[in-house]
DNA sequence: CTTTCATCTTGGAATCATTCTAAATTGATA
DNA sequence: TATCAATTTAGAATGATTCCAAGATGAAAG
């Protein structure tokens, strides 16, 4: 979906600042950190604010179009990619790979202790091919 | 196992700080954060910094004998239990409980994009009994 | 095309968790 | 009992994220 379309449908303003930060998302599966997208947005904005990315991505998280990951310790990780999936993250380079393949999860009566289940997602951990050679350091951030 | 046990078998000092923090997380099913072990281990051992608690931490996680979890954006979780099993944390209070289930989380081959996977851990979100209630919030932190 | 105003953007300060540092202390071993 | 690497500690430093107050601007209305 384009970015000026995403926009009126969720009620938000359409501004540039908006527009550069929906176009780096759109279809991007690298799963950026917030200081990412910042910089990335940066090169061609270069007067954005850091906290206008954060308002940003928060607003749209808000409104269920970027899904906000915790897999990574350091920092928090956005998926532009909403529909359930699971991710493998490389325990060296902190790379995060989208794994679609459906598991069944639910959770058996007796063991839900009285909580309601809402949803689910799995971390997987492993190392990436990069990471995988025993050459330099892969090792990002 | 009893913490002057540990400490020894893993080649750690045993110092009354660690005792203590050891003694804490002893069969602790709460998951608490850095803060919530330095608030329960000062009031028995007025003295200890918080710096002692994150070192001691990060000795026992890299040891393997204590889980580091990123269930939580805000902070990270620590459980003494290392035994594979899963969690399950509710989106109001960030209270977290096991999920002492087994599941087939192999990833098909082609699939698996030339990682190496090494390990596997499900989320699960929903709503613990405390705040289904529709009365006062029971949120924590 | 102007007015209007709630929504946005912005730089910088503030906050919070976590890590680092350098000096003083202390278990464990000899 | 002497020795010394491991440990503890207070406080500074860092890094990510949030907060804030003031100025700017989309978008609806006329
Ligand atoms: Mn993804
Ligand atoms: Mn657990
Ligand atoms: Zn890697
Ligand atoms: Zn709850």
């Amino acid at each position: 979906m384009k970015a000026a379309r995403i926009c009126k449908e969720i009620g938000l303003k359409l501004t540039p600042q908006r527009m550069a930060i929906l176009d780096y998302l759109e279809g991007n599966t690298s799963h950026p950190s917030a200081e990412e997208v910042y910089a990335a947005v940066s090169k061609r904005f270069p007067a954005i604010s850091v906290a206008t990315v954060y308002n940003t991505l928060a607003s749209l998280r808000d409104r269920g179009c970027l899904l906000e990951l915790t897999i990574d310790p350091s920092k928090k990780r956005y998926d532009p990619d909403t529909r359930p999936h699971h991710h493998l993250i490389c325990t060296s380079c902190k790379r995060v790979a989208d794994i679609e393949f459906k598991y069944d999860l639910s959770v058996p009566e007796g063991l839900r202790m009285g909580y309601e289940i809402t949803g689910n997602h799995i971390e997987f951990y492993g190392l990436c091919p990069e990471c995988k050679k025993p050459r330099r350091s892969g090792a990002r951030r």
